[in-house]
DNA sequence: AAATATATACGAAGGATTTCGTAGTTGCAA
DNA sequence: TTGCAACTACGAAATCCTTCGTATATATTT
């Protein structure tokens, strides 16, 4: 599966919000969210080439088509985090996630959250 | 600061990790360690770019010009995972530790490494 | 000194991504 | 039915990034 790009990522994240739409709801959405316009026929043709890349499905039985995401989210969310933990991390996840943490950034309730995953996952590896 | 493209990023990692270095060195270095060779003048001409950009610092007293990474590495991974968490994750780092961390392809020293820097992190949040 | 190797500079091509205008079609309302 | 609104299709420009060829200058070797 290729990864998509940073335009399309922004498509993919109103799907994977709001379940298939048209190019006018996810246009519409577009401009509510981000800081400058994006012009519809712009949405409209970003939403074609993923449909022939195959990122996306069409269902162009009415005549405003329905497009839905064809991967799930968090596959990839994996995918691209792969990607950018070579090319900026060379490829250690713990420097990223000391990164991600250090600096100050970083609320109580997120170290609490983080601390209980890191938790459970020790636990699941002394079950096996 | 502008962020470093896939291209410039490869630089950087040699700058950062062997210091200042001429155009030479920069492509001997990426033809080692890359999979896909990379043309001299192809580093040269990335190279010159990213001195007009500000990237990096050329000392060009002697016939082979010397650069030098301006930004740190850790102060440049900063602002790359910024962007990436906003693109990817909604401006979540917890998302993205989560998902960092899930999948079963943390080990258990990675895990032990991350709950630390977490433990001493909340330390310093109590102290204060 | 001449030939060879190595440097920088730079234009331009190629590919990927994004943006937009315009043409043509279909539904709906006056 | 006529006209307006909304939709798809598509070509093409604009931008960004990468790659490379070539011109030119400078060192090094023979």
């Amino acid at each position: 599966m290729l990864a998509p790009t940073e335009g399309e990522l922004a498509i993919l994240r109103v799907l994977w919000s709001d379940g298939p739409a048209t190019v006018r709801a996810v246009n519409d959405r577009l401009n509510k969210t981000s800081d400058k316009p994006v012009g519809y026929t712009t949405t409209l043709k970003l939403m074609q080439l993923m449909a022939d890349k195959g990122l996306v499905d069409r269902d162009t039985s009415a005549r405003s088509h329905v497009y839905s995401a064809v991967a799930g989210q968090e596959h990839t969310q994996r995918g691209l985090l792969r990607r950018f933990v070579d090319s900026t991390f060379g490829g250690s996840r713990t420097q990223l996630v000391l990164r991600a943490l250090g600096g100050g950034e970083a609320s109580a309730e997120e170290l609490a959250e983080i601390k209980r995953l890191i938790e459970s996952l020790e636990k699941e590896d002394h079950h096996d």
